[in-house]
DNA sequence: CTTAGGG
DNA sequence: CCCTAAG
């Protein structure tokens, strides 16, 4: 540790000679502390240097002395800034108080009179890295004056024309089978729009404009969500067959069936008889209509997937492997359980099959082929022999586990799921055709029935 | 890019 | 309808 090398920082940052007085110690350790100096505003700000000089390193000292007190005329230190310079602008002359930090900055930036250490400024954080669409503007408009950025705005008229409010009111303009909408909007913020209303008292400026969704394209929606299950909006969106409001984004179907469907009310999906139809009444709407403030509770229709012919084979197949372990076979990715529950799996079982619950003991031997009465033989028709019961210990899961495990006949081959499958399911659901197996799908939830009266609501 | 969740 | 963290 040489001298030089203090020289060369005080040449550095153009010390004056006279403070070219090394340091007896490495003053680097200490260049994070800020000198403690009394505020220029303080009554008696005349410190006494000498009483504090035993605590100082030789850099603080040096910064004491070089700088009077009550004199921050000098662009020194960052926090000088910050700390109210009342005194300092009444000596320059009076600026207005919202000036004061942005004026005193320049000030300083300006005088650079600099015969003094200078540190580096902390580096300011960029921030905002993404500015927002739109500056909150809403409050400038008390005085009935245009937003300063009000140039950068379309103009403050309805922009909706009448015929495309009339024709496709619901969005369904688009004629079936059209594969993958090539008119969907391909960026959603391409011409951002105002609402009518937002010109004068602004809550929220959108930049998209707000369209009500319609019983009939709620609809839809439920629909897709009986095909594809909660959660896929996006592929709902796509669904050749059903359609949508033109700008309509995956986010608005699942916020549109947030609102129909409450989350936090799931328990209150109850099942309803669905109403007599009142004659001459129109019809109520099934759904809470966002436009109309007339929320009477309206019935809901139920959300939950349709247990499909394909489930029910796959359910099959996992009891082969798993007998009531729901938990294992909802693991199962090769049973495609991932869009179900441990629950709803059970319960289906238990629905499909309440024989076995009724007789505990017994456990089963339907030696009984399910045989399917009107329509289609289902892939597989099941023939369970029990053979042990020998393994009582692990009920893998809670209340899951209703009986023991058994084992199945292992001439049973697990049917194969196919798209071509999955496609002719969707598509009955579209068309209220439920080409459903009695044995195997549950009638009473059929899509005629949810698609044409409410099955679910409110109490 | 898509979804879930909060706002 | 908007925003964003999370994957």
């Amino acid at each position: 540790m040489n001298i030089p090398i203090f020289d060369d920082i005080f040449d550095d940052f153009q010390i004056r000679p006279s403070l070219r007085i090394p340091p007896l110690q490495d003053p680097f350790p200490q260049l994070s502390i800020i000198p403690r100096r009394p505020s220029p505003l303080e009554p008696n700000a005349r410190v006494n240097i000498d009483s504090e000089a035993n605590k100082l390193t030789g850099r603080q000292r040096a910064l004491a002395q070089a700088k009077p007190l009550g004199a921050p005329e000098h662009n020194e230190l960052e926090v000088s800034i910050t700390a109210k310079p009342t005194a300092v602008l009444e000596a320059r002359g009076t600026e207005h108080p919202k000036e004061q930090s942005r004026k005193k900055q320049k000030l300083y930036d300006h005088e650079q009179i600099a015969d003094f250490v200078q540190l580096p400024r902390p580096q300011t954080k960029p921030k905002a890295d993404k500015p927002r669409p739109f500056q909150p503007i809403s409050v400038l408009n008390e005085l009935h004056e245009p937003p300063p950025s009000a140039a950068l705005f379309p103009p403050i008229t309805p922009n909706v024309s009448q015929e495309e409010q009339d024709t496709d009111h619901a969005g369904i303009g688009r004629p079936p089978n059209q594969t993958k909408d090539p008119v969907r909007p391909p960026k959603k913020k391409k011409k951002p729009r105002l609402r009518p209303t937002a010109s004068c008292i602004a809550k929220r400026v959108y930049t998209r404009e707000r369209t009500a969704w319609t019983e009939e394209e709620t609809d839809q929606l439920v629909k897709g969500v009986a095909i594809y299950g909660m959660g896929r909006w996006k592929s709902i969106l796509e669904h050749p067959e059903l359609r949508f409001r033109e700008g309509r984004t995956n986010m608005d179907l699942k916020d549109r069936f947030r609102v129909v469907f409450p989350p936090n009310a799931r328990h209150k999906w109850t099942r309803a008889m669905p109403e007599p139809p009142d004659d001459d009444q129109e019809a109520p709407s099934r759904y809470k209509s966002a436009s109309k403030s007339t929320t009477k509770k309206s019935p809901l229709r139920a959300p939950k997937r349709l247990w499909t012919q394909q489930e029910d084979i796959e359910l099959d197949r996992g009891f082969q492997l798993y007998g009531f372990q729901w938990n294992l076979m909802l693991k199962d990715p090769t049973l495609n359980f991932d869009q179900r529950s441990c629950g709803q799996i059970r319960d289906r079982f238990r629905l499909r099959f309440p024989d076995m619950y009724k007789q505990p003991e017994s456990h089963y031997s339907p030696k009984e082929k399910r045989t399917s009465s009107n329509k289609k033989q289902p892939a597989k028709s099941s023939t369970w022999t029990r053979k042990t019961v020998d393994d009582p210990s692990e009920p893998a899961n809670e209340e899951e586990s209703e009986g023991p495990r058994d084992k199945t006949d292992s001439q049973m081959v697990p049917a194969s799921h196919t798209e071509e499958e999955d496609h002719r399911l969707s598509n009955s659901i579209l068309h209220n055709d439920w080409d459903w197996d009695e044995n195997l799908t549950l009638a009473p939830l059929a899509w005629e029935d949810m698609a044409t009266r409410p099955i679910y609501s409110f109490d």
